[in-house]
RNA sequence: GCGAAAGUGGCGGAAUUGGCAGACGCGCCAGACUUAGGAUCUGGUCCCGCAAGGGGUGGGGGUUCGACUCCCCCCUUUCGCACCA
């Protein structure tokens, strides 16, 4: 074989040899155990950069990996190809968004093929073709059908000056990315939701099931849904006879409220307006907090304020008239937009009463503790170590209990009851947008909304559009679109114009892979079957709210449709690490951009694989450094070099030796010196990178272990050259060498398996079994520590008892000038670690 | 402010279960081969010290025969949440 390594040469041509053979296809076999391997897909944007890379080699070798330890591995790829930068780019160039968009997924199709990714190429997906969208479609009308789709205003960015809705990302400093001086503002559309709400406690409940999920991830998605139990109770409000209702999880300090709060938008306040004496100045005051509340929402600490509306509201409890004020930190959408405000037990409360010189009312204490004269700050302990005092009756109960009678107490007396609150909203999919999936619905005067009919569907995205980014939904401008019959009364009916969020697109992407081109359905229930959950999904940290909810909420969504009979879609999840460079994002502004294209064309796609695995464990952020990179470049030609320099014709005799069936070939008593070090280094290196590999994924130290072996190797070239290590040896090694690196670098690793004499590619190869036995020290070099500090060294055989190890590391000539005549007041021994002598 | 993660040589990082701190690599130093070196190979490289030895994993305390690892307090960085009643 080749002397010298040649990546570019190596590379395309086992590219080549994979796609001819086939090598990344698999199908639905009963037969066999079924490994599902997937990484986020793709936005297409025109290049892959780093952290499409990182992500990708991770996966892929762990694909390889299951695919040699015997599973039927699926690892499959797509494009979530629908969204606003095609948009964009199409608004700009006046040309279709369809044309950046597939150009895009040629260009980086080809990029990740020059990486060498073990995907099966024919399950590839793209999301903005009909023969996806479609069911998108059929999915928004299953959920409208079950109630799970519904309309309501909501409020968006809108630029005055496009007169157009402009997304969160064309906002830029609060203005219209188009028109830098135009603040943006805010408007009411009706628009569509999906009720995840409905879900929320399903998708806090099934977290039990996700015992292999990153801990960060489940906590930022606990928080994010934010469950808090409490109970809403009715204060009559005395002078215009009707009640306004608060949300509180301390009702058990009902007793201590001395006012209540509602927030500017509470539809009460225009109410209180109307019957106010003064209704202009009420109005002003009214409008002053609201104004505040928008601008001080977005500073870090902004101030509380708000006013007294004269008005007055009765606490159910006891009696008691607290006046109403509007406030500026009462939020309009948790909760009931209403708070009672009990100074002494919340930290909010007693920091506005203070500044108003309002009343502060101590109603909880510590079991154990006095009613303070003054308090300093808030009191919020709760639970059963605080009681309640000045609250009538239920005086000297514990907080705990009180909750539960006071919230029992007030549904029997039809003032409140108890009740859950989500900070979890319902998804807004509406987009205004052109490229997404039409939403399938029809107005008709007479039927009012009407979805389409599946048979109708997919509702095809109309070609022919000219996008300006200014007026109403694109689609809107497009009469053959808008303009239909009413599938009920074949009336004259127009289409709904908005587009859905691309977040449905990669909501389910990944079931539609296991069945790409059905027709009949969205996805193969029995292919679903066999290939789901997944067992491991990869990705970066920043999905870890939206996309990764949203695919829990499609998965629930689809049980209850009878479409799969499990609650979470993946198994196991692993969130890597940034790729920076001079410590920050790398970006173009910043200009620390490494495009991986120049790299695979200098190094070769396994260098740059190599270094990304080795230069940090995946789960941290990782430091490009380019004199990193040469590093990698180096050791992949040594190791190459090495490899082919011993490589021959296997000799006939037993296939490759490893412990199979537990049985070693090489008779440890039968070999020398060198072959020993030989065998035991590569058997070492091999328990090590296979344990890590199931689980541990510090790829890191896997690599530098490989590194190690090859040192090794090339400290026993002498011992080769005089024939003291026997070629069946030293094969053996360089063949599990060879095995191991092939989830790494499987092209480099495929050229040197060939010049071994083999003629598979290596991932048809089982992964070879580590012994024990063989990677077995038989001597130990044990430390010897006087009073915890390392003094000598000893060595011994592996067998060594106590005894013997106590003799011989008091006999250690550095220990004895240590113990220099004190007393020996103990010895511990780790059995094969360590001695420690402890004197006095 | 709350929550989470992290802090180890000049740098990236290793130490899997409380047991030799700094594996592996980069960089640097010295040398070999060379017309040449941004190729390759060899040796060295935590700090102080000629050495013996001493010190050392953000800082301080503690538990232990023994702590990068466990506990308490503090500092710094990153990420997430941020008036959620």
């Amino acid at each position: 074989m080749d002397p010298t390594y040649d990546p570019q040469k190596i590379e395309s041509k086992w590219q080549a040899r994979w796609a001819e053979e086939k090598l990344f296809e698999s199908e639905v076999d009963a037969a066999r155990k079924k490994y599902y391997v997937l990484e986020m897909l793709p936005y297409p944007s025109g290049d892959i950069h780093m952290g499409h890379v990182r992500n990708y080699t991770i996966g892929d070798a762990l694909a390889r990996y299951m695919w040699m330890k015997g599973f039927n591995v699926i690892h499959p790829i797509g494009w979530d190809a629908f969204g606003l930068p095609a948009e964009n780019a199409a608004i700009k160039n006046q040309r279709h968004p369809s044309e950046f968009t597939f150009s895009h997924i040629d260009r980086m199709r080809g990029q990740l093929k020059r990486l060498g990714v073990s995907y099966d190429w024919r399950r590839e997906v793209a999301t903005c073709v009909p023969e996806y969208y479609r069911w998108n479609q059929w999915f928004f009308i299953r959920m409208f059908e079950r109630g799970l789709a519904y309309r309501k205003k909501s409020r968006v960015n809108w630029c005055p000056s496009c007169e157009t809705v402009l997304a969160n990302e064309q906002v830029v400093n609060g203005c219209c990315w188009r028109h830098e001086e135009t603040p943006v503002m805010e408007r009411d559309l009706e628009q569509w939701f999906w009720k995840t709400t409905a879900y929320a406690e399903r998708l806090l409940d099934d977290m039990k099931e996700l015992v292999r999920w990153p801990e960060r991830v489940l906590s930022m998605q606990q928080n994010w849904i934010g469950k808090s139990v409490g109970a809403e109770i009715d204060f009559p409000v005395n002078e215009i006879g009707e009640h306004l209702r608060i949300f509180t999880t301390r009702v058990d300090t009902i007793f201590g409220c001395t006012a209540v709060y509602l927030a500017a938008e509470h539809p009460l306040v225009e109410k209180l307006i109307s019957f106010s004496e003064d209704p202009e100045k009420m109005r002003r005051d009214v409008e002053g907090v609201k104004a505040s509340t928008a601008r001080a929402r977005a500073e870090v600490n902004f101030e509380k304020m708000g006013v007294d509306t004269g008005y007055t509201a009765r606490n159910p409890f006891n009696g008691e008239n607290v006046p109403i004020w509007v406030a500026n930190f009462v939020l309009m959408g948790y909760g009931t937009g209403a708070v009672m405000a009990v100074p002494a037990h919340d930290e909010r409360d007693f920091e506005f009463s203070v500044r108003h010189g309002l009343p502060v009312r101590t109603v909880i204490v510590p079991c154990d503790g006095e009613i303070p004269q003054v308090l300093k700050s808030a009191y919020t302990e709760t639970g059963p170590n605080s009681k309640l005092v000045n609250s009538g009756p239920y005086d000297g109960l514990s907080s705990e209990k009180a909750i539960e009678r006071m919230t029992r107490e007030a549904e029997a007396k039809g003032f409140g009851k108890g009740t859950v609150q989500y900070r979890l909203k319902d998804w807004g999919i509406s987009r205004q947008r052109y490229w997404g999936s039409p939403i399938p619905i029809i107005y008709c005067d007479a039927c009012g909304i009407v979805p389409v009919p599946d048979k109708d569907l997919p509702v095809i995205l109309p070609p022919e559009v000219k996008l300006t980014g200014q007026g109403q939904s694109p689609l809107a401008s497009v009469p053959e679109f808008v303009n239909t019959r009413c599938p009920n009364c074949h009336g004259r009916a127009r289409r709904e114009t908005d587009t859905m969020d691309t977040f449905v697109d990669s909501s389910w992407y990944f079931y539609r892979y296991t069945s790409p081109h059905i027709s009949t359905a969205p996805i193969d229930k029995d292919a679903v079957k066999y290939w789901f959950p997944v067992d491991q999904y990869i990705g970066g940290i920043e999905h870890a709210i939206l996309h990764l909810i949203y695919m829990r909420f499609f998965t629930k969504v689809m049980r209850d449709i009878g479409l799969v009979d499990f609650p979470e879609p993946v198994a196991r999840l692993f969130t890597q690490g940034m790729v920076i460079k001079d410590g920050a994002k790398m970006s173009k502004s910043k200009g620390n951009v490494v495009d991986p294209t120049a790299m695979f064309a200098k190094y070769g796609a396994d260098t740059v694989r190599l270094y990304t695995l080795f230069a940090a464990p995946p789960s941290r952020d990782f430091d490009w450094s380019d004199s990193g990179i040469e590093g990698a470049s180096r050791f992949l030609n040594r190791a190459y070099r090495m490899v082919a320099k011993y490589s021959s014709p296997p000799a006939s005799g037993p296939a490759r030796p490893t412990a199979q069936n537990g049985k070693s070939r090489w008779d440890l008593h039968q070999v020398s010196a060198e072959e020993r070090r030989l065998i035991r280094k590569t058997h070492q290196t091999l328990r090590h990178v296979t344990e890590d590999l199931e689980g541990r994924w510090h790829f890191n130290t896997d690599v530098a272990m490989v590194m190690e072996l090859v040192n090794e190797l090339s400290d026993l070239e002498d011992a080769i050259e005089a024939g003291k290590i026997r070629p069946e040896i030293l094969r053996d090694s360089l063949e599990i060498l060879v095995l191991m690196i092939s989830v790494f670098v499987p092209h480099t690793a495929d050229e040197l398996w060939e010049g071994l004499g083999h003629a598979q590619a290596t991932l048809r190869v089982p992964w070879p079994d580590f012994d024990p036995e063989l990677a077995a020290e038989d001597e130990l070099e044990i430390p010897v520590q006087v009073n915890g500090k390392l003094r000598g060294r000893v060595r011994a055989a592996v067998s060594v008892d106590e005894a013997e190890l106590r003799r011989l590391a008091q006999a250690d000539e550095k220990v004895i000038q240590f113990i220099n005549g004190r007393q020996v007041v103990k010895i511990i021994i780790v059995p094969q670690k360590l001695v420690n002598i402890v004197v006095k």
